[in-house]
DNA sequence: ATCTGAGGGACG
DNA sequence: GTCCCTCAGATA
């Protein structure tokens, strides 16, 4: 009965010309299955096929593993009626796979496959670009020429400030793309598409109609709609976010990576990838322009302009004449405070001058709350999170202590739960954005009733009303976290004072400096416009870092410089490869040891040093111990067959390994 | 004797 | 990824 079967199958095989082939599965499988498949369906092609009874969507792949007999596979159930992936962007997809270590199923899932399995319920409407351009200036001309010129294989950096006109040069690459080429499919990345209201805005004004947006947040349909448009070639332009790097379009012919030393790039969990890095070898892989833009290019671009493998382009000038900020430190340690206060009198001073001329103050500190703190004055018990290793924050509006780690939260105590003291005794140690607040709201009582101070931070639900009266001007003080160094230009603004402009510094990470000078930078060009320029005001107890002289005194370039020797010498990316191996497990112990485990097969290599075990900087987290492994190796040698082989058999019970190469936190 | 959760393998 | 099987330990 089942050799008929068999034998049906085999028949039916022949007669309809099946071949076996491999089918890539999007999920954790590095490789995919062998199923029967008709011979004249390519690779590329996307099928479905029953697997373990259930259908799933697949990619057929070139080859067969061969690993089962021919009369025991499955036939595909059918070809989706969607274009085959294109041998391009199948190969970029192996290479991501091959350079982040993940396995293939893991990256063929991010490309979006399981829309394929049905058809759109109705059609995406087309764009219709009517491109309507300011001319350029001299300088954005020159910028603009260079760009056109350069060899289509290299990347080009776009370098410039805030206000310099970044935007206008790749608008007019894209509008002339467009013009030049029909089926040419075109990408913008951004960091966050949700804090870019003001981009699309302007993307509208400029080409007359909204371009396509890929992001987390867009609705199922949508989704899908998108999703065969992108795929069928129809749609020209997608600004998103990086998973919208895994889209399989058509035709791509040009991608620009906006701000691409902003560290939303880099993914941090599932296929932990780079997607500036990653956007670069797509271009390669699909003979794509790239374009990344910046005003604080990251060193690892800074390095490869310096190597020629990056081609700059400057735009030193302010369009429309507004000056650059004035960047001062104040020096804490001269200044008197009281505990409690955190605007130093001179901070205090210069907002006084600034409200008094009309014009708008920015604080920025980046934390949320009320404290980072609290603590109790009678034992010194400090309030923890009982799955983290980290302190509650105080959110004094919510009336809460809060993990910013996981979703634990605890109502604000009464009494210290371990000496059994009462409220007057426990204390919040340091600022948060509300406590700056209050503090603003005691020092300008005359405009604490009005809608004029107000706080910009991921809990406060901002809407469309409040970024509009912060533009308008009618906030005259803005204190807020980094969602406020993003995106938004407010003309009125003439005074940023950073309260902690160290934080961030401490913690012994690599990239700390490097991030908080890109962060305070960019911070520094919220303030100023056209005839009036800005004046930024770091508050700093270590005037004499590196970070804040090059703020104050330097250029960008200057500090990179300084920061690209430290690296240099210490063998750090972008002059030597790193990797970061995570373990996490419940029990502390087994985490500890598979960590020591893993030391005693370390490759042995001059070239390779292995770093650690040591608990990681959150050595808790959601209940979960980590330890973390760092290896350092010379760039000349294959990191990853080399990370691959190592750690093929390394398996622990009760402890999960992660391989992070190129990580960018060390969390 | 029965339930539960973790771990491991298979999926073609 | 997800299903499913096994095994250990707890539970009735």
């Amino acid at each position: 009965m089942q050799h008929k079967a068999e034998l049906t199958r085999v028949v039916d095989a022949l007669a309809h010309r099946m071949t076996p082939r491999t089918v890539l599965i999007p999920s954790a499988l590095a490789d995919g299955f062998d199923y029967l498949c008709p011979e004249d369906v390519a690779p590329g092609a996307l099928v479905e096929v029953n697997l373990r009874g259930k259908p799933v969507v697949g990619m057929v792949e070139a080859g067969c593993a061969g690993s089962v007999a021919i009369e025991k596979l499955k036939p595909i159930t059918r070809v989706l009626e969607v274009p085959a992936y294109p041998k391009k962007f199948r190969d970029w997809l192996e290479f991501v796979a091959r350079f982040t270590c993940a396995p293939r199923g893991s990256v063929l899932a991010l490309t979006g496959i399981k829309q394929a399995m049905t058809p759109p319920k109705k059609p995406l409407l087309l764009e219709h670009f009517t491109p309507d351009l300011p001319d350029l200036s001299a300088h954005q001309q020159r910028a603009h020429a260079a760009l056109y010129e350069a060899d289509l294989a290299t990347p080009i950096v776009l370098n410039g400030v805030t206000g310099s006109g970044k935007t206008e040069v790749y608008f007019h690459a894209i509008a002339e793309l467009l013009a030049r080429d029909e089926t040419a499919q075109i990408l913008v990345m951004l960091p966050e598409i949700g804090l870019t209201h003001q981009w699309l805005a302007r993307f509208e004004a400029a080409f007359g109609t909204k371009p396509a947006c890929w992001h987390s947040h867009v609705t199922p349909a949508k989704r899908k709609r998108m999703w065969h448009a992108v795929a069928r070639g129809e749609l020209r332009v997608v600004v998103g976010a990086r998973s919208a790097l895994f889209l399989p379009f058509a035709h791509l012919q040009m991608i620009v990576v906006d701000e691409e030393h902003d560290t939303t790039y880099k993914q941090d969990d599932g296929v932990l990838y780079h997607a500036r890095d990653m956007a670069v070898a797509r271009a390669k892989f699909e003979g794509a322009r790239i374009v990344l833009a910046s005003a604080t290019p990251s060193l690892e671009t800074r390095y490869n302009i310096a190597q020629n493998r990056y081609q700059e382009v400057v735009l030193d000038t302010r369009h429309g004449g507004a000056k650059l900020p004035e960047v001062s430190l104040i020096d804490m340690r001269t200044q008197t405070l009281d505990s409690g206060e955190f605007i130093s009198p001179v901070l205090r001073e210069a907002m006084y001058q600034t409200l008094a001329e009309g014009d708008q103050v920015l604080l920025f500190l980046n934390r949320r709350g009320y404290a980072p703190l609290m603590l109790c004055r009678g034992c010194g018990h400090r309030f923890m999170c009982p799955s983290c290793s980290a302190w509650l924050v105080k959110h004094q509006a919510a009336g809460k202590l809060q993990c910013h780690h996981c979703g634990y939260h605890a109502p604000l105590p009464k009494e210290c739960p371990s000496c059994g003291a009462g409220e007057e005794k426990l204390v919040a140690c340091g600022p948060g954005v509300e406590r700056v607040e209050e503090e603003v709201r005691a020092l300008f009582p005359e405009l604490a009733g009005a809608q004029a101070i107000r706080v910009f931070s991921s809990d406060e639900g901002i809407d469309d009303a409040a970024i509009r009266a912060a533009i308008s001007g009618e906030i005259r003080i803005l204190i807020g976290t980094q969602m406020l160094a993003k995106g938004h230009h407010f003309p009125q603004l003439t005074l940023v004072g950073v309260i902690d402009a160290d934080m961030g510094l401490a913690g012994g990470d690599l990239r700390g400096s490097e991030h908080t000078y890109q962060l305070l930078h960019q911070l520094a060009g919220r303030a100023g416009r056209a005839g009036k320029s800005g004046r930024v005001l770091l508050q700093s107890y270590a005037p004499d870092n590196a970070v804040m002289e090059a703020l104050a005194h330097g250029s960008h370039a200057e500090f990179s410089s300084a920061e690209l020797a430290v690296r240099k010498l210490g063998g750090w990316p972008p002059y030597g490869q790193l990797a970061a191996i995570i373990l996490d497990g419940p029990e502390e112990e087994s985490v500890r040891r598979a960590g020591f485990a893993l030391i005693h097969t370390a490759p042995h290599d001059a070239r390779i040093r292995v770093l650690g075990p040591a608990p990681a900087p959150l050595s808790k987290l959601k209940g979960q111990y980590r330890y973390r492994l760092l290896v350092k190796a010379s760039r000349d040698i294959g990191l990853q067959r080399t990370l691959s082989t190592w750690l093929e058999n390394a398996h622990f019970p009760r402890v999960r390994l992660k391989l992070d190469v190129n990580p960018y936190y060390f969390l």
